[in-house]
DNA sequence: CAGTGGTCTAGACCACACT
DNA sequence: GTGTGGTCTAGACCACTGA
């Protein structure tokens, strides 16, 4: 085909110029929020997609390369293109900075014990982009290196979408909960942001995480978002005697 | 041409293949590194450096795209790809992560207090890789945020190439450290790898920075790298009353 | 083997910056 | 207008996967 359908803006409608791949890409972009394909699906091929936008596979070849650096797709050559997930061993706890002193890589282990349905703050309102006094779920839980307490993690959560999450539930599974969330609600997590400061420990934390009040914890707070909009708050102390949070600069 | 010179590692030279845009992107690289392009440099256009390497465009295309997005390059439509630089406005504190607690943009100002030739302690040698014994360079100085020392950072430097750094020259500079490193010394730092914990204020830091003996403190240490060996080695202790570290995860 | 993504090419045209 | 990077196309062939 040597040109796409005149409906749509096309690089010469110069204002607001987006190119081709980009639309696509944005069709594409709603085809996942709208669960066209779901975590870990396989999607159709590059010609299959070019086909059907009416472009040339290059063009759809672009629109995914973006999507690919930006962790919403995974390609596997002979295989396929697949909606990312956290689910895959290599993401399962994409998110946490925090290694041992050491070097040595070890899994971390998520312990929650205590999940409540309570209303947002206005901090956490504006955190969550909601109302204050709107449903909200809060979960406390430790993250743990070999068995070691050295992150306490209060987690807030808008309950139009998770509500109905208990204790219990939460207990009976060992997968990450980023993982869990999204086999039970749907929810993808695509990117966060972290503000990081240093604290003293006070009750309960201290005690929490077996430190002495008063010593120096490294505070985490993270805004994390699906495809569109803020689907979690959480402030996190994390224990950095024998851990430290590892950033990469670039 | 249809098809490159013979010489090299074709595709079909399966074992450990390597693509022709790296093998282009290896040679650039290397332009990079022995300085036929320096810092702010412009780089000859994609269709010369097509025809040097004896390749088509969209291959040097794709090379120069990776350095890009690596930030070694950077591209501007209709003026042509430029070295990145420190200079550049855009990347003047490219790595700090330090914001102000109301979002508003600040602009940093390095203040620097000290500077001292001495030998590699065993710690210092192994994060820059060369000799304990070795000559380094201390450089101690603030981060101040509108008149306010917020950072104290001590900063380790090999000798072999920073040699001659002395307080008296960087006190009658306003640029940023890095921005002054590549143009005095021709280093370029292309990313670093932070590791950050909470730790108790003890002297002279706390006094230095203005807070009290005890008070939580964000330890920060950084490695930095040119484009193939660390060059530096810093500790910073950030004072983060009313200022945070931000991190985007992705 | 067929099907997928990955690489490479060649050529056309567009958007942007400077002169 | 000229030269730059940016987009889009079409087609060829390679590398990897799994039946």
């Amino acid at each position: 085909m040597p040109l796409p359908p005149s409906d749509s803006a096309l690089p010469s409608a110069s204002p607001t110029f987006s190119p081709l791949y980009r639309q696509i890409k944005g069709l594409m972009l709603r085809a996942l929020v709208e669960g066209e394909w779901g975590p870990g699906a396989l999607i159709p091929s590059e010609a299959e997609l070019a086909a059907r936008f009416g472009v040339s596979q290059g063009t759809v070849r672009k629109a995914i390369d973006e999507m690919a650096t930006e962790n919403l797709l995974v390609r596997r050559q002979g295989k396929g293109t697949f909606v990312a997930t956290h689910s895959d061993p290599r993401a399962f706890y994409r998110f946490l900075r925090l290694v041992a002193d050491d070097g040595v890589p070890r899994q971390a282990q998520s312990v929650p014990f205590s999940c409540i349905d309570t209303t947002a703050s206005e901090a956490v309102a504006r955190a969550l982009k909601i109302q204050p006094g709107d449903a909200v779920v809060v979960l406390e839980r430790f993250l743990d290196f070999a068995d070691e307490h050295v992150v306490l993690d209060e987690i807030f959560l808008p309950a139009d979408i998770f509500g109905g999450l208990t204790l219990a539930r939460l207990q009976a599974e060992e997968r990450s909960l980023y993982n869990l969330f999204e086999s039970w609600f749907g929810v993808r997590m695509i990117r966060a942001e972290e503000r990081l400061r240093a604290v003293s420990a006070r009750e309960p934390a201290a005690s929490r995480l077996g430190v002495a009040v008063g010593s120096p914890l490294l505070l985490v707070e993270r805004i994390t978002y699906t495809y569109d909009r803020p689907v979690e708050w959480r402030r996190g102390f994390y224990n950095t005697e024998r851990h430290h949070y590892f950033n990469e600069l670039t």
